[in-house]
DNA sequence: ACATTATTATGAACGTTGTTTTTTATTTTT
DNA sequence: AAAAATAAAAAACAACGTTCATAATAATGT
């Protein structure tokens, strides 16, 4: 059979990706399957497959899709000291998890089959992640070679990815808040302890 | 069929225990099945399903003891000074993660369905990792609030796990050693920070 | 010692999964 | 208008976790 044209590829993509991003607001990645996901838009599970490649790629879509959003809302933090910015994007990291808990879990646990290395759009989109740091400890740290930035950056964003994975999982034992409060003692005290003059903060 | 006696139900369990973990040495967790598990071990699916209640529980013994032998690693290095051995403990955290993937990840990765909670046994063994870190800030910091190091403990663990779990994946693009350099720069530089003195440590 | 009852591992069945292959309806080309 | 190409859907497949009835053993009562 077929009903053809009624919607582009692109179209269909578009669709799947929605339908599991509005699945993922309320229940796990455990209980999706691209059957259900098919059967949301009115396609049948061969025609993803088809268009994604198999329901890998497309749960990877999600991911890129997701991983994007998170990108975009950290941009936003670029306006107070550098400190603060980077305070202030990992805080809005842990409430992105939060608040968007499955598309998170999917972000991050997600892995290739055979130990296949992720597409290097993928990697492109979390490194951009890492630049945003790197690019507010630039502005504190200017006499800083780029290596020391390098792990810096990683350092900080390693601590808060941390952080937020394990509290994500209830594995902190901590509220909400207390959460805050880590963060901001890793930010606060890392920079601190690695030597940036407080007043260029 | 039945009552075959040949192994009593704890060593169905053990057996079923050192099946997964030898194939998660070799293959990921994707590539695993109960089905496998149990024609591993000469027996059938029903009877695991007997023994452990479901599949989930059966990878969660499996994770309860992989976070028995970590934390039997981790325990080792209480010889050197509070900031060596958080140092080290650091090391052998991220050491047996890169050595023992799957598992890991499996440790890290499972999560009830229905969003329940972990057993309380697994909660448990995840505390007594924090406690090893506190314990060794304790030595250093006497004068410290038991709620400053409860923060810090979890500062410094979340750091090493974020590392950790972000080079396991690909997604720190640096190599090995670099990982290591990350994780000291992390602990040291985050005591540092803390401003607790160095002749303590 | 034998018959009965209680256990318990098993095998078959169920419903679902991702994927592959075949079919069939539509579009394009000749 | 007929033939060829295309593409979506249907059907088939193998594998999955889990459930249930069955059959074989162990335990018990006589």
């Amino acid at each position: 059979m077929a009903r053809r044209k009624e919607h582009s590829h692109e179209q269909i993509k578009q669709m799947a990706i929605a339908a599991v991003l509005l699945h993922l607001q309320q229940d796990s990645l455990h209980g999706l399957s691209l059957r259900k996901i098919a059967a949301q838009i009115g396609y049948v599970p061969s025609t993803l497959i088809n268009i994604f490649g198999s329901y890998q790629y497309l749960l990877l879509a999600v991911s890129e899709h997701t991983l994007m959003n998170l990108s975009a809302i950290l941009q936003e933090f670029t306006t107070q000291t550098p400190l603060a910015n980077i305070n202030n994007m990992a805080i809005a990291y842990s409430t992105f998890a939060l608040e968007h808990k499955s598309c998170f879990r999917l972000v991050f646990e997600l892995s290739m089959p055979d130990d296949q290395p992720l597409p290097v759009n993928h990697l492109t989109l979390i490194k951009s992640l890492f630049a945003l740091v790197e690019c507010q400890l630039r502005l504190c740290a200017p006499s800083m070679s780029d290596q020391d930035i390098e792990v810096m950056s990683r350092v900080l964003w390693g601590g808060i990815h941390g952080l937020t994975c394990l509290a994500l999982d209830g594995k902190l034992f901590v509220t909400h808040s207390d959460l805050h409060a880590m963060l901001t003692s890793h930010v606060k005290g890392y920079i601190t302890g690695m030597g940036i003059h407080r007043d260029l903060l």
